[in-house]
DNA sequence: CCCAGGCCATACACTTGTGTATGGTCCCTT
DNA sequence: AAGGGACCATACACAAGTGTATGGCCTGGG
């Protein structure tokens, strides 16, 4: 009778769905985005869900694209934008998982993409892109830092499991830690 | 009528329950493990669960307390049993991730209890307390392989960090990769 | 002013999952 | 040879989630 309140709330678009999943599967991975609680927490009902995404499937691969995008370009593109110095752009990076609750949602949805792409070869695609762009991409700073090419290619895997590693080991001070992994990693041969 | 059908199927115990539970967190996170599926997959009906276990969370818990013991006694002391060097324990730990399926599931499974952990306050505890075993055992392997004291915590967070990355980071040539790691990880002060 | 289309509520039919209550087998003991 | 307890099937009541169908409100462009 009433289908929208009077005071009318601005309307959602797809973009805010995907935003809910999100923390949806931040919180409980992929089997925990599912339509009906989004629409509870979004405070509406799943006729807008059905209008926006064909069914719950639509929505995952809409997840999907966006991680794959925001994974990288985001993160490299505000990163290259301040003109640093290789060294100074491992530094912020190493520091980023310290950041804030932000930094832990993101982290918590690192894990969740990364245990669906067990099963899923979709996310497990996404999940190499965004690898192998990481990887290529801190191999390149240590480079310009002045490691050679092929120990490069290796302590860039190791700079980006620590990375992970920082964002969910969970150990006591982790400020000591950084800059001892700091020192590991960014030691000139 | 006939509720245990007549060439009787060995009697399940919550062990088995237990370990199904733990092929449906690999697979979907902790959402994912319910009792009417687990009980479709070990060819029974949930009374059979409610039998072993009070309710769901009861499942879990038991899921948390035989997490929590597997994931360091099982493999501390079968590596301790065998009088090897540290360097040589440190080589084995390394090669781990890259074993067979069974660790696929193994890693599966840290993805999962982890990102669990984000939520949830007692597998959290188990998580802290299991990294701190390992990242123990591990500085000290290091430092009986010759490293100094303070540089063996740092670096043990570093091979703690590679196990993982190695688990669940897609990349290609995971065999240069390791030769890699080991060099960098183990090189002597 | 009106009406087409963006956006959403409502209702309905299923499906899946939880927990409880109860009873039926089988085996092991006394 | 009972009888008790371990183990499980069955049935029931309910809750939660998925899709679909349909119609209503509300805004902007003609």
């Amino acid at each position: 009778m009433k289908p929208r309140t009077v005071q009318n709330a601005p309307p959602l678009d797809a973009a805010q769905w995907i935003e809910a999943a999100f923390d949806a599967l931040a919180e409980g991975g992929i089997e925990a985005v599912r339509v009906d609680p989004l629409a509870k927490q979004l405070g509406v009902t799943r006729g807008s869900f059905y209008w926006h995404f064909k069914d719950r499937d639509a929505l995952h691969q809409a997840m999907l694209r966006q991680w794959r995008e925001r994974a990288n370009y985001m993160i490299f593109n505000r990163l290259e934008r301040s003109a640093e110095s290789a060294s100074q752009r491992l530094d912020r990076l190493l520091a980023l998982p310290h950041a804030t609750e932000r930094s832990s949602r993101g982290a918590a949805i690192e894990l969740a993409v990364r245990l669906w792409a067990q099963r899923d070869r979709n996310a497990a695609k996404a999940v190499r892109h965004v690898d192998r762009t990481r990887l290529t991409y801190f191999a390149k700073l240590l480079q310009q830092h002045g490691v050679p090419v092929v120990e490069a290619r290796h302590r860039a895997f190791l700079f980006y499991a620590a990375l992970m590693g920082e964002a969910w080991i969970t150990t006591d001070n982790r400020e000591a830690m950084r800059h001892g992994l700091r020192a590991l990693l960014l030691a000139k041969p």
